[in-house]
DNA sequence: CGTATTTGACCAGCGC
DNA sequence: GCGCTGGTCAAATACG
């Protein structure tokens, strides 16, 4: 687990179906340990035509950094990255935000009876990091974890994945 | 045939 | 220090 640390600001950022809900912004050092429940808020306003299945509510979670491995050999840079998770009532699990990814693992966690898909971005320099999973107690959610950010443009622009993509770049800007 | 996914192995961090 | 848990790698496989 993470710890969760949800913006209200960015509560009311709201797009059309889809909503944003907590961003958790971490440093590194992570001092902060405040993990608490994730928020779950759901709120499905129930639309259906949404290119991501038919729902849309989207919450907003975390972001850490997250000591990545050290790979073998050369372990001394602590990259320090951002996350930045919601959860949205979808149908499907992995959703078409105009990117390109490549599925590169998946594990089952303990405490949910779905398992965590990990995907990359397959553009080339470009290593941004998505996990997806799904809520054990509301498996009608989804809940999609950006790392880092793209260094690209969209190639197929997602109405509205763009709103919620600028809503993460601006937390990102805004917290370096 | 090239690229994406699957899946177990591997590795690092953390708690006990 | 050991074992559990989560994250990644990589080989094999599936898919177009």
């Amino acid at each position: 687990m993470e710890n969760f640390q949800m913006i209200p600001s960015l509560l009311s950022s709201e797009m059309g179906h889809t909503r944003l809900f907590a961003h958790f912004s971490g440093t590194d050092d992570d001092h902060h340990e405040m993990k608490e429940e994730e928020p779950k808020f759901d709120l499905h306003m129930g639309n259906s035509n949404n290119n991501f299945g038919n729902e849309s509510g989207t919450s907003f979670g975390s972001e850490r950094n997250s000591k990545k491995r050290p790979s073998t050999k050369e372990g001394k840079n602590k990259v320090k990255r951002h996350k930045f998770a919601f959860q949205t009532r979808s149908q499907v699990d992995v959703l078409d935000d105009g990117y390109r990814w490549r599925k590169y693992g998946q594990k089952t966690v303990k405490n949910s009876k779905f398992p965590r898909s990990y995907y990359k971005c397959t553009y080339q320099g470009c290593n941004v990091k998505k996990q997806i999973q799904r809520l054990c107690m509301d498996e009608g959610v989804v809940v999609t974890t950006y790392e880092g950010m793209h260094t690209h443009s969209i190639e197929k622009a997602n109405e509205n994945f763009d709103h919620i993509l600028k809503r993460m770049q601006n937390s990102y800007t805004t917290a370096l």
